[in-house]
DNA sequence: GATGAATGAGTATTCATTCAT
DNA sequence: CATGAATGAATACTCATTCAT
């Protein structure tokens, strides 16, 4: 029998670790990262302890994976790095992408909400990432912004350009405000309950907003 | 120096329980149920280990004590024991109060968020509350409805009401769930920045759902 | 019954420390630090795993501490911190002082040969004492000399004065190594072997190079 | 291709042990036994953990064997089985073969040195040595003396003759003690050490004990 | 009541060794 | 022959809980 070619290590690999990171990512969400035990993803990924540290050098390791390649997917999701300007329609269609991202990675955000409501997580968290190359878009410029950042403002500029349509009585301070409430609102019962009726609520969400 | 008093024993022992709940909620708010040790709880409230067991028989039951202790607070608080109807000033008076609450209550309310998105907590907390005398209004009867269905009762029962007023393009369901969704924002928000800005929010809410 | 006073209590911790640390270092100078477990350790000092992590925070820990230790009594035993000049009596008395050292702290420098065998641990090793205020003598300035170099100057200026008093044909260079080398191999005999046949050894090296 | 002969495999075969036992005992000699992996061996070998099992079926037995090849050298280098008298010439010549020994084998003489500082290791080195057939000369018979034996027997004979030459004052114990202590020091000193007054202190040893 | 020493079950991590390919 | 994935036993370390004083 000949040997595997470096190819198919390599195929086998990523493999696992994908296989490992989902089943971890899942109880971690679910668990929460200290009630999981690196047994128990093994188990579950029906592997031995060992091997685990074969493709992750810690649990620790594995979560900050975990985090990157899932905050990677989401940023190549939302596809921000063009013009940085959001048109009515391209609002509209903003949100129905987050609710896309909400429904499809709850296990993610999950694990993500809890370690952000950790105060020393949350500090590493946001010193942490600025930091990476992968998550800085490929145009981006040393000053540019990163995307949370570049995100938050594409929004605050689309409320602003709003008072200019719409007219003095319109506070867009206050309406930004409120929209990151409602947003956040939103993600934390998309989060955390099966409802069918949040493509109902992101529609009303649109006619508040847009 | 005149021995004390029973009366004066049971006020030191209230004090001390006091004090080490006061202690536990905030690390366990701050750094989570886990990475919180009982000794740092301890050496936090000036007293040894062993001490904190005279008090709470087990990590586990202190964390319920402040459970039920705060929940009893939040409930005491909101004074929801009486009709079940919401006037329009009712309402509004009501959506205050919960603002004042989550300012003065943060680090419970982080608590318990942290808690409630572990699945099995989750479903515990809502089993377990049933069974606590102490969490069910005095004039409860088998078969009542315990204080946070109530307080979804009460609520939904205002929006229904509201439809009358306001007539058929109204649609209720739609309008009690972005209520449901835009409080549950305002709350995450609250709870996690230290905006001054959460009272100008409210207002708009009020402005908005009463 | 009463409870134990803090003096008590630190009393009963010191005891402990040093049962451990004996133990220990009986072990780590037989089978070597690495072969050495700490649950070995534990049970032969009659122990639990961990209240040994209650007196020394890791395996690393008690290495140093047992290094520490034992530097300092072979420090205060040879008592050099005087005036950094050794009379042909002096000299005598000093080898022999040394002798008694390897007779009693055999395990010590079975440990010590052990550990500076290792390339980085005798980098750690030399980095790491300079540093320590508890290695320099009570009369220490800074500037002077710790007391590896200064136990070496001295006896280097002993033999450099020696050349005075014999003449041109004593190399005193040659002498210092060879001095050195006899006291190295002396040393590893004393530590590795029970001879009772060192006493005169001594005597023979006095003789020599007195 | 010529397919290769059972010559050229063999051949090749040896060569790969060579390379991996000189590997291994770098760094088993710098870095100890125990903190030597398995996989860092392979590694710096060029190979696979697999492969190496190939040809080693334990690291316990890679180590054995170092040290039987690298014992054997040595003893064949010294070719001691000859009339086991050592005239005064070959007296100093038997010195000098050691001092270039001791330059050449530098990280077998630090491994044996860890080995043997082991109580249970230093044991069982004595124990297996008498087994292996390889260490003993050719002409060896059952209750012959072994190489290490019968070196320091022809030693000690010269000493003994010594005092024939010299006379009543010479004691050929003391003598013989001081020198294997000298012996020791100088060796633990040259293996130990890159100092370039190697051979001067040699030819001392010599002048003082020839 | 009050203290901290003591325990032991549990957890992450390492590494020699085996094995399918 | 060659590879590295896979295993599992061993090891350092943590921490809630108990207990003698």
């Amino acid at each position: 029998m000949s040997p595997r070619t470096p190819q198919q290590f390599k195929e086998m690999r990523e493999e696992k670790m994908t296989l490992i990171m989902d089943v971890a990512l899942e109880h971690f969400a679910n668990e929460g990262y200290y009630r999981t035990t690196i047994n128990h993803i093994a188990r579950h990924a029906g592997m031995s302890k060992g091997l685990m540290y074969n493709y992750f050098e810690s649990k620790e390791a594995l979560l900050k994976a975990i985090i990157h390649k899932s905050v990677n997917e989401v940023y190549k999701y939302l596809d921000i790095d063009r013009d940085g300007y959001l048109s009515e329609d391209e609002f509209e269609f903003f949100i129905k992408k987050i609710n896309v991202l909400l429904k499809g990675k709850r296990y993610f955000w999950r694990l993500l909400m809890q370690l952000l409501m950790q105060n020393d997580v949350r500090e590493q968290f946001l010193k942490a990432f600025p930091e990476s190359d992968s998550l800085i878009h490929p145009g981006h410029e040393p000053g540019d912004n990163y995307y949370p950042l570049q995100m938050m403002k594409m929004i605050t500029d689309y409320f602003l350009r709003k008072k200019e349509r719409i007219g003095k009585q319109y506070d867009p301070d206050s309406e930004i405000n409120m929209f990151f409430i409602t947003m956040m609102g939103f993600a934390v019962k998309s989060i955390y309950s099966d409802a069918d009726d949040n493509d109902k609520a992101i529609n009303r969400i649109i006619e508040l907003f847009k």
